[in-house]
DNA sequence: TGATGTTATGTTATAGAATAACATTTGTTA
DNA sequence: TAACAAATGTTATTCTATAACATAACATCA
């Protein structure tokens, strides 16, 4: 299941504004942004649909970069611990965090058809797992909320048969 | 990673019902639960924490069967279909579904210590969700969620540093 | 019973995702 | 500049999953 790095639907403007506040957080931080850290979130961002580990690969080979499979991880590796992008764990995917800066595991819609993602933040669900992990006496580490279905958009079209 | 079918720790009788509880909905489904099928739900069953699916492959070969990843695969996909198993996405393994019959998604607690798995089903936790996904016009095909953390157990022991 | 179609399993090979281990380079600080 | 730490390069391997095709088991009906 190799996905085209689709680069022509995510507004780059959503791309800039990323890497902008990116920049702004790392440095807020002392976190090193560094080029290819940038450059690996910037192809995340200019993509309409999350990208698998070597999708990203394929696209810094396409930029002449050397690279092999530990280049791209390490950088999502970083990415992720920044909370700059969010990986779902159904499909082995990358996508882009719409609000850094606040760690938080998010919630998350996918369509099944197109491939697109609505990131959730709804308190109410969070808070309904911390009072189900806090009844049992759970320390909650991560948490992964992932709905895979169709979304509006795809729904109008004929039923797609797969 | 490579986890041990660990026999020991749940209780067989547990598994016995569960093999129990398969035949009778699978008789009155029509669906086949075979030999080996059969004997792919027990290792599940058999072990204190979820595995995957090239530990029971291990096992099935320690009982002197043939077999390729795809035997493996082949049965979980069927006990998948059945809703006598869940896949858990974080961690691609296998667990016995604790309330079958009813094909639900499933909400779990994952402790990163034991490994042992807790399988929720709170209602208000699929109501908010559906509320989400109902405003958004969001068809729901499947519903992921896994918390991973540590459990009460584990917690009680001098804390862990990995 | 035997022919036929379907379902399940065997088998080989490969694709896809992630990390281990070690070398080299770059950056920082004393 | 020397010395250390952080980041990246590089090779190899492990783990997860499926494609494609062959064979075997099972069911149904003439």
């Amino acid at each position: 299941m190799q996905q085209a790095a689709d680069l022509s639907c995510a507004s780059s403007i959503d791309a800039q504004q990323a890497l902008a506040r990116a920049e702004a957080l790392c440095q807020q931080r002392g976190a090193r942004l560094t080029d290819l850290r940038r450059r690996v979130l910037e192809i995340i961002w200019s993509s309409a649909t999350p990208l698998g580990a070597y999708t990203i690969l394929d696209v810094l080979r396409d930029d002449g970069r050397q690279g092999a499979p530990p280049t791209v991880y390490r950088a999502l590796d970083f990415l992720l611990a920044q909370g700059l992008i969010h990986r779902l764990a159904s499909l082995n995917v990358f996508t882009g965090c719409r609000r850094p800066g606040s760690h938080h595991s998010g919630q998350f819609l996918i369509c099944r058809d197109c491939g697109r993602v609505s990131e959730l933040s709804n308190p109410a669900i969070d808070e309904l797992l911390r009072a189900e992990t806090d009844a049992r006496g759970f320390e909650v580490l991560a948490q992964i909320v992932e709905i895979l279905g169709r979304c509006p958009d795809c729904l109008e079209e004929p039923t797609r048969h797969d």
